[in-house]
DNA sequence: GTGGCTGCAAATCATTTGCATATAC
DNA sequence: GTATATGCAAATGATTTGCAGCCAC
């Protein structure tokens, strides 16, 4: 995505497009690892020195509040975001490199279903395991939590 | 569960049936919402008074760590819990109330299946949307986050 | 211009850890 | 008796917040 995408889809929301969003939603549009805050700081403050955590913070929430990005909560120690994109709503995490994927995880559940009562809104679908480049390279020479 | 049915479980799994960890396995086993630990702390508190949070928050990780009990990320700000029953695991979050429910979620995913490449070894269907109570009744009065 | 951001530092909150004492067996 | 667990307080780490100056429009 350019910049001028990403300005206009910043502005459809209603956010003011400032450099530093534009340069976090540019970074998580080009990766297709799952990062952290302070992962997002770390790439972006290499075109952007001066920006702070505090505003990669803002900056996420804002976006996870207007829509365009979510929060991952799989794991309890930092969450991890991602861009928005249509994608289907199915991660996977790897429980010897720890990395997440975007997976195409099929439900039955759709919006709007009663589950039990509840009316549900929306699904998501964690998976653990591990991962198809662990179990290619299956060495062991991996870092565990 | 009686004080025996958990002394057991406990010593099957290695751990030391204290007290505490008794007090803790008893609570999780006598609710159906999903307790943080604090919940935890301040219920076990009441019969026993000298109980630490510190000796909650190290508990229910032994217990995560053993199998006995599960832990759920699935919001950011504290872990919930959960003891291992062999109930179906989906989980469903109210939006209004911010209650925790467990659900019986049906997915097509089995242990392991191969999803994109990556071999599964466990599945965590959440939803998300209005509760039946709150659908119920549906009158407003509840806490947002 | 002005309101919405940024950036810094300080605050907050969940969770972990060090260590001396107490408990289970 | 000995290994393991408790309880307190202090440490850690992610995230939030207050506030003065800055940027987008």
């Amino acid at each position: 995505m350019n910049d001028r995408g990403v300005t206009d889809r910043l502005r459809e929301t209603g956010l003011v497009p400032t450099l530093q969003r534009i340069a976090i939603v540019k970074y998580l549009d080009s990766v297709d690892i799952h990062p952290t805050a302070d992962d997002v700081f770390r790439a972006v403050s290499t075109r952007h020195p001066t920006i702070s955590k505090a505003t990669v913070y803002n900056g996420l929430r804002a976006l996870v509040d207007v829509g365009l990005v979510s929060e991952l909560t799989i794991e309890k120690d930092a969450a991890r975001y991602d861009l928005c994109g249509g994608k289907p709503h199915g991660h996977f995490r790897c429980c010897r490199c720890r990395r997440l994927y975007d997976v195409d995880a099929p439900t039955p559940i759709r919006t709007g279903d009663l589950v039990d009562g509840h009316q549900v809104a929306s699904v998501s679908t964690y998976l653990y395991g591990v991962c198809a480049e662990c179990l290619a390279g299956d060495r062991g020479e991996r870092r565990h939590a």
